[in-house]
DNA sequence: ACAGCCATGTAACTCGTTACATGATTAC
DNA sequence: GTAATCATGTAACGAGTTACATGGCTGT
């Protein structure tokens, strides 16, 4: 893998990760990344994440162990002392990005003059179920955050109750949208 | 321009904006594009949008034409029947995809163990001023659809209301999140 | 005259994805 | 034995970006 410096936010992500103290298999971190990244920043793939640890082992930001495990070989990476510096300097010095959102549901909801309001309200239905699914994630996340009350797990509780209120705002929104669409049924629905 | 069949998301975005009627050129669209789409699904970059229309116009879903205007040759687009009838037939039959989201913030805050709390506060403080400036623009933009009370606009009423619910939660969470890291720094901030 | 906006593109590149390929281990 | 999960990658592609290049028009 050929190594990109500086790196991307989605490879300082993988990285943060690493800087929870574990030593993680590329498989693992995915496992991670899944569990918490994907609330709040869009969860790399698979083959992306065993390409930025090639990348982040090739700038020395984390290094990687081999271990024998019956017939195979399996290979763990940790954050270096390197790695946890330049996570740092990345930190402090690198401006904050605005979020970056595509909202598919707002977009079909502006071009609703083109839509039959029924199908609006079918796709409202359908974000509120996938609303609720994240909200049903992120309690058993955060429920499991106060299991184990080790400090470390600070931070990543405050991003936990601040992902539990964006969904739960989402939610609200979807409520108030489902209303204003079936008051507007109630006028000349003209297509 | 290659032609790229079946479009993306961002191809229906820019023929949903001609689908208001108007004849715009590429320029123009873009900016439609910033006004409009930007609040809720990330506004492309020049260059794209006349990557677009080229692809859009080699699939007969838009109509180019040009127009004398003194020395130089300005090239309107409008939307086609074709264009028209593509449009519905992906708001009825696409499967809608859950939005898409990369919150920098967010990914500073759970990596929040690596920083000063006084940056982290930063951060936070220049997330407040970003949305601020997302609400007067949007109120803006609303205050406009006010203005002209054309039934084509509905939908992006809708929307901009939806927009305003959406920025003013997260300038919510952000007080909270604010609040939440003053009162971590009375307790030992350790680093 | 000069800045700033209007207008149209091309080229190079990057990020990230899906699809493909392979094989070991574990649970039923 | 077979399905699911663990584990590690490669290859091809796609969507979108920045940087570059060009030039007319407009206001001061």
């Amino acid at each position: 893998v050929a190594a990109r410096q500086p790196l991307t936010a989605t490879g300082y992500a993988l990285l943060g990760l690493l800087s929870f103290g574990s030593e993680l298999t590329g498989y693992e971190l995915k496992q991670w990344a899944d569990g918490s990244l994907r609330f709040f920043y869009n969860a790399p793939a698979m083959s992306q994440v065993y390409a930025e640890l090639g990348r982040l082992q090739a700038a020395g930001l984390v290094l990687a162990r081999d271990r024998e495990d019956g017939a195979r070989t399996v290979r763990r990476y940790r954050l270096s002392a390197r790695g946890r510096g330049e996570l740092r300097r990345w930190l402090d010095t690198t401006p904050l990005e605005p979020p970056l959102l595509k909202h598919h549901l707002a977009l079909r909801l502006f071009l609703g003059h083109l839509s039959d309001p029924d199908r609006l309200a079918e796709l409202v239905a359908q974000q509120c179920r996938w609303c609720d699914e994240q909200l049903t994630d992120l309690r058993a996340v955060r429920s499991r955050l106060d299991d184990d009350p080790e400090e470390r797990w600070g931070y990543a509780r405050l991003v936990a109750d601040w992902g539990l209120e964006y969904y739960g705002a989402e939610r609200r929104s979807l409520d108030t949208l489902g209303g204003r669409l079936l008051a507007a049924r109630a006028d000349p629905p003209r297509r």
